[in-house]
DNA sequence: GTTACTGCAAACGTTTTGCACCCCG
DNA sequence: CGGGGTGCAAAACGTTTGCAGTAAC
């Protein structure tokens, strides 16, 4: 029987990081954690409420995190951005269902391979993004 | 010395799609046909002002062109979608300068040694991303 | 005690919608 | 001539900003 993954705790994270232990920063950062999908603003906004979180809050606290590297902003072909805890042990990109918006994470990355290749018209690499858009299995069986 | 590849012309195209002929649609269209790279709403827009464009109009000219297949739809880090014509030859991905916005045309693409893997996912691909992000040589050098 | 964070309201840029008119096929 | 396309104004949507009050260190 395999033993669940202990969660980082939030209180920790924020202190690794050298920025201020505050309610709203505690509360986003344990949504995600226990995320297990990429989430929208809104998603995590109203995972918040209940604690009493503003919704400019939780839009300052993720650009916090992003800017600080604790968590990840993707594009997922929608009008808003998602976000994920950033495990650096384990990279991956997304596979997406555009009918039900399930995202499950999937873990090759092209990237070395590419690396010299791109370096001929990039002399740094910051990111990178591949997903792939489809209709999952459950999904297909109903239509 | 190499010739220059015979642009499609836009009329050609509509008929092909069997959308209807119209002034907005040809001159949208005229615009991606010669662009080096994606454009946004904003740049095609301000590309066809002295044609008499309405910004709304090229708005819906290109949701039925992704419709139709006949424009992709990128999104890059952006809040702002990019449109490039769907030139079905020659697939390929994007190198973007996060410092100057150019973006060039990068022709590798993971997908075919994926697709095994994926398919214990999605039953169907409908699409995918592969966008690298970085500092490209010029910018590099004046920082 | 300072500095940085938060909440509220208001602004912002991008995209969509409702409706009357117009033009392509 | 009918149905789809267009232009205009206005709304909707996701996100950012200004400012005064508050909390963390």
């Amino acid at each position: 029987m395999k033993s669940l993954p202990t969660l980082p705790i939030p209180i920790d994270i924020l202190e690794q990081y050298v920025i201020k232990n505050t309610h709203p920063r505690r509360v986003v950062l344990r949504v995600l954690l226990v995320a297990t999908q990429p989430l929208t603003v809104e998603d995590i906004y109203q995972k918040t409420i209940k604690d009493g979180l503003n919704e400019v809050t939780v839009y300052r606290t993720l650009n916090t995190f992003v800017e600080k590297g604790i968590v990840r902003q993707l594009f997922l072909d929608d009008r808003s951005a998602y976000f994920e805890y950033e495990n650096k042990q384990k990279h991956h990109h997304h596979l997406v269902c555009t009918n039900c918006r399930k995202v499950v994470d999937f873990a090759y990355c092209p990237l070395p391979s590419l690396k010299k290749n791109v370096s001929t018209t990039l002399s740094t690499i910051q990111k990178h993004t591949l997903e792939i858009f489809g209709i999952c299995k459950p999904c297909s069986r109903v239509a």
